[in-house]
DNA sequence: TTGACGTTACTAGGGTTCTAGTAGATACTA
DNA sequence: TAGTATCTACTAGAACCCTAGTAACGTCAA
């Protein structure tokens, strides 16, 4: 069963959903990433949407709901990941990572995490052509 | 002036018309990267919201209209990604690039060129670090 | 001249997204 | 008990997205 494709606000707080775990409606509506303002009950109509979708559950906790992602970050993003992909870089990795590179203010930090990724999918890659 | 975000359906338009060049409302619909079935009308009526929009403008060839994209893919595609970062993976371009080498089927060729692309990105960041 | 064909222009409708108000429940406080 | 504060449920509306039909125009062949 594929996962169902969020907008963009949903997918806005599957982020906070992924990034600190479980949470009420009023924490998700204070760590919106884009810091835009809106009503309490904008964040609560968006979440309520969501568990119609599926994308989210929630039990209580006295009087509020607390909220959790019923999908890990990879099934969603990953099918969007490869649209984008197809969509917009006719396919090419390395296009779509000069792309982020260019648009992430880059620590030295990222750059260590980013070599291991790398190296990690070289090993990856050498597999496959040995085994498959 | 920001760029317009577009729509799923018009990134799809413009990734072909980056891809291929300037083209015909038919050349589009038949080489739309998804390629879900569609009436002609359908992608005339998109390619026409399109303009309206500014993200593409044409001239006339014959009968039909040749549209090109008015915006460079980096240009359109740079502050998707930037959001795309921020919202669901924490601003973490290592995450980023975890998830987009998970979904990619990745040749020789491609790991070589994403290397060339880390190497660049290194040397620019040694240098904002020593700038300022 | 007529008909077939390919093109654009215009129009429309169902679905989704984002927004938020109002009402009602619950809990705490004076 | 009355008032305040916080929460969810329900409802609604504007805007956008995707879809495609119909009408009108130009071209070419019979």
């Amino acid at each position: 069963m594929a996962v169902v494709r969020p907008s963009e606000l949903e997918l806005q707080v599957l982020g906070v959903l992924w990034d600190r775990g479980p949470s009420s409606v009023r924490a998700v509506m204070e760590a919106m990433p884009d810091g835009k303002d809106r009503a309490y009950t904008t964040i609560l109509s968006v979440m309520q949407v969501m568990e119609k979708k599926g994308l989210v559950e929630h039990t209580q906790q006295g009087q509020a709901h607390i909220y959790r992602p019923k999908a890990r970050r990879g099934e969603v993003v990953g099918p969007m990941m490869k649209d984008l992909l197809r969509n917009v870089f006719g396919g090419s990795p390395a296009q779509a990572l000069q792309c982020l590179l260019g648009n992430a203010p880059l620590g030295g930090d990222d750059l260590t995490e980013i070599r291991k990724v790398i190296r990690e999918a070289t090993k990856r890659t050498d597999n496959e052509g040995s085994e498959g």
